[in-house]
DNA sequence: GTGCCAATGTTAACGCCGTTAACTTATCAC
DNA sequence: GTGATAAGTTAACGGCGTTAACATTGGCAC
């Protein structure tokens, strides 16, 4: 069976296309298949055929979300285990504010309820596992204090996502200075986060 | 116009009663007014005289989340320094657990664009302002350092709120030794953020 | 080439939803 | 009592997700 085109031509693709195009314009709740279907220019049952149910379409945006995340963080720089940490959460951060919709989607809750869709998680963990690698690194570059790899993990994700979803919604009141606000926040877990080995024990600022 | 007993009763708050029910049941997407109206007893649009739509009916819940919120943040103790800001990120993350879908509702982002419910950003700055309390407290007691409040807050409220969002829908790997994980996280946090004044600048527990 | 099968599309319909219009009823002020 | 008004009613519109039943078309076996 050909993928190219048949009766209509990659449904598939161009659903999956214009519903991320209403997701980024106007959020997930404003996605219908009935809508996706008459832009397309297809009969809405049709989308039965390459999606089980609207839930289905949204997960593969999430999935593909995820995939996103994972390339944006993959391209942060690894080599100062310091700049590499600030850089990743930054590099996480941006990419919420860049895809505000999205990540709401990803992260909302309200649809695929966690154990449901494999690949959704599947594909979680896989922007986790950046995350965490880049921290297992600056632990073994004796960098960061030797505690539990999955205490210091669950921490920094928590710091990025609780930044993220606040800035996007707008929760925090003085967002005005909000870059300096995501590298001061890194800097200071950090601080806590950083073996003292005499070194840097206090303020230890790398900002002009 | 009386308040207690009229053609129905107080039809605004059993209606919100009953929204409450369901939304910890089965979560704010499974609220339907048509379906309230038919569990109080009521017809559909008797309700379009307490509430402007269903968005406002959302907004009033997740108001009154906000107030729980607070009321629960207000109630832990102040005296020792550590202890408030330990105890204030516990009992943060405590009332997402305990109403997880109420909390999704509340900072979900996907209704009410922050700026258009006025009495609802307010109950969210309500429940800030506990916390941004506890830290300048925090500060004034030269327990933690003279970083500007508004960082230490938005550092503080995005660890707890990423925490509370990541756990109550399961993203987290290992959330099996939970408990730990929210005092683990604060505490090294903390050390980041205390004052290091000779007097604790290592593992400085003060639990059982 | 012909014929069949499975994939992919169509229209019609069901039941639910939010919301509005038009109308009815009960309570309070006087 | 008698309006005015708040609070309820039924009827209806349009939109939604989803399913059933039917139609079409591409590709493969022969």
């Amino acid at each position: 069976m050909a993928r190219t085109a048949y009766h209509h031509g990659d449904l598939h693709q161009q659903a999956h296309d214009q519903a991320l195009a209403v997701l980024r314009l106007e959020g997930d709740s404003a996605i219908s298949l009935r809508g996706i279907a008459k832009q397309i220019g297809v009969s809405a049952p049709a989308l039965y055929r390459h999606y089980a149910d609207r839930e289905s379409l949204l997960a593969e945006l999430a999935i593909s979300g995820f995939a996103a995340l994972r390339q944006q963080l993959l391209s942060v720089e690894q080599h100062a285990p310091r700049a590499a940490l600030i850089g990743i959460g930054l590099a996480y951060v941006a990419f919420a504010q860049s895809e505000p919709n999205l990540y709401r989607l990803m992260f909302g809750g309200r649809v695929l309820p966690k154990g449901a869709h494999p690949r959704l998680d599947q594909a979680g963990l896989g922007a986790f596992n950046v995350l965490q690698d880049t921290i297992a690194r600056g632990q073994r570059a004796g960098y960061l204090k030797p505690a539990p790899l999955s205490l210091m993990t669950a921490t920094a994700w928590s710091l990025v996502h609780g930044l993220s979803q606040l800035t996007i919604d707008g929760h925090l009141p003085n967002a005005d200075a909000e870059p300096q606000l995501a590298e001061g926040i890194t800097s200071l877990l950090l601080e806590g986060a950083i073996a003292h080995t005499d070194a840097h024990t206090d303020n230890n600022e790398d900002t002009p």
